[in-house]
DNA sequence: TCCCGGCGCGGCACTCAGTACCGCCGCTCG
DNA sequence: CGAGCGGCGGTACTGAGTGCCGCGCCGGGA
C-alpha cells in the first residue's frame, strides 16, 4: 500500500509524512474501484479523512498523487549525474542513471503495474507522465551536454542518446510491466539498455573481442592552411 | 496571421473555418499581450466576436488553439507512413515523415516562433506539445514495428530509432525557432536526421560529393561503429 | 506556569476550464 | 411552403486549483 520514498523500517512511525501516504493509499483505492475521472478530489479527501486544502499542499494537482515518488527519484538522478566524474564513459553513465529509474519501479512492483494500467487508459494521466519521463530525459541531456561540449553537434548528440536511453528503458520497463511484473525488471532494462550503449558508446560494448580503438578521419582541402588540419584533427580525436 | 492548414487561393472566400482561423488570431493577439494564463476563454470568444460554446465546438480545450495544425499534419504523416511500401530502407521512410513536420513549421515560420516562445515559458503548454510529439513518435514507431518485425529484439529497435528521429529532429527545429527562423530549416533536420540514419539505417547516407579535389584521409578500427566514421567524415568536412 | 509566536490543518469563497442542455436562426430538401 | 437540420449562442452546472483566514497544537521564553 505504502508508496513513500523514504525507507521506514524501524519502530517509528511513519516519520515522515502520514497524511500524505494516507491520500496516496484513498486515491489509489478509488481510483481502482471506479476510475480515475470518476474520483473527485473531495472523495479522495473525504476517504482519508483530511481536509481538501490538505490534498492541494502535498500534491500540486490530481494528477500528482499517481506519481508520488518521482520528484525524489528525479532528484536522485540529479545527484547522481552530478557526483559521477568525467572519466566513465557518458553513455555508460547515462544508462547507469536510467537504471535508478526501473529500480524504483522494481521496489513496488504492484503499485508500479496499477499504476500503469491507470495511466495507459486515461489520457490526461499519459500526459502526465509524459512531462515526467521529458524531465528525465532533461536531466540526461543536460549531464551529456556538458560531456560532450567541444564536440562536434554536441547538443544534438547529447539529445539524441538521451532520447534513445529513455526510449529503451522505457520499452524494457512497460513490457515487465506489461507481465505484471513477472521476471527481472533491470535485467531486461540492461538488456535493452545494452543496444543503446552498442550503438552510441565509446565501446561498442557486446561485440567483445574487438578493439576498442576509435576511428580518425582527417580531411584537407588543397590549400587549406595547417592549423586548420590541425584543428580538424584534434576535433575529430575529440580533444577541447 | 492566419494558421489554417488547408490552402485558400481563389476568390472563394474561407472555404473552411472563418470562425476557427478568427479563435487562432484573437487567441494569439491576446497571449502576446498579457500572456496565456493571464487570458482567459471568454477574453479570446469577446474579440473574436463569436461565443464562448463555438470555442470548444473548434478546440478541445484552450491549449488546442496554439496548435491548430498539427492534427493535420499528423494525419498527413500517418498517410504518409501507410503509403510508403516496403521496398526503401524504413529508417530513411520515417525521416521522410518527420520532414513533414519542420515542412509544416517552415510554413509559417513568424508563427512558429511565437508559438515556440509561448510553449517555451508555459509549461501547460510545454505538457501539451509532449503529448502532440509522443502522437509523432508512436505513429513512427508502430510503422518500424512493422517493418521490423521478425527482426530480433524488434519493437525495442522501432521505439529507439523512433524517439531518436524525433529527439533530432526537434534538436534542428528549436534550434532553428531560437535563431528566429534565420536559415534553412529543413537543411538544418536534413543534417540532423542524417546522423541518426548513419547510425541505424542501412545505407549510412548519401554524403552529397563536394569538391573532387579534397583529400580524404580515413583510419578506422576494426572495433569503431560505421557511424562513427560517417559522423567524424561529416564533421571533417564541416557539414553543419 | 503562563504567554506567545509559528505552523500545520481545515473551511470558505472564488476563478476558470470544460460540459450538458436548450433555444434560435437560416438553409435546404421534399 | 413547411419541415427537418445543422451551426451558433446562452445558461447553468461540475470540478480543479487558489487565496485567505481562523483555529488548535506545540515549543520556547520570561
Amino acid at each position: 500500500m505504502s508508496s513513500s520514498s523514504t525507507a521506514h523500517g524501524r519502530g517509528d512511525r511513519a516519520v515522515k509524512p502520514p497524511i500524505r501516504d494516507a491520500l496516496v493509499a484513498a486515491a489509489f483505492r478509488l481510483f481502482l474501484e471506479r476510475g480515475y475521472e470518476q474520483t473527485t478530489v473531495d472523495d479522495i479527501v473525504a476517504l482519508a479523512g483530511v481536509g481538501r486544502r490538505s490534498f492541494f499542499r502535498y500534491f500540486p494537482s490530481k494528477e500528482d498523487v499517481v506519481f508520488p515518488d518521482h520528484e525524489r527519484c528525479l532528484a536522485d538522478m540529479t545527484d547522481f549525474l552530478s557526483a559521477s566524474g568525467d572519466g566513465d564513459d557518458p553513455v555508460r553513465t547515462v544508462c547507469d542513471a536510467a537504471r535508478l529509474v526501473v529500480r524504483m519501479y522494481a521496489e513496488n512492483p504492484a503499485f508500479s503495474v496499477q499504476r500503469y494500467r491507470l495511466t495507459k487508459q486515461v489520457p490526461g494521466l499519459r500526459a502526465y507522465e509524459l512531462s515526467v519521463v521529458w524531465r528525465y530525459e532533461r536531466a540526461l541531456a543536460g549531464y551529456l551536454r556538458t560531456r560532450f561540449a567541444g564536440l562536434r553537434d554536441s547538443t544534438l548528440r547529447a539529445d539524441v542518446v538521451a532520447a534513445a536511453v529513455v526510449a529503451a528503458h522505457n520499452n524494457a520497463l512497460r513490457s515487465w510491466l506489461r507481465s505484471d511484473a513477472t521476471g527481472d525488471a533491470e535485467a531486461a532494462v540492461d538488456h535493452a539498455l545494452g543496444h543503446v550503449q552498442a550503438a552510441f558508446g565509446d565501446v561498442p560494448v557486446p561485440p567483445a573481442g574487438e578493439d576498442p580503438e576509435d576511428v580518425v578521419v582527417v580531411v584537407s582541402r588543397r590549400g587549406a592552411p595547417l592549423w586548420r588540419v590541425v584543428q580538424e584533427l584534434e576535433a575529430a580525436l575529440g580533444r577541447d
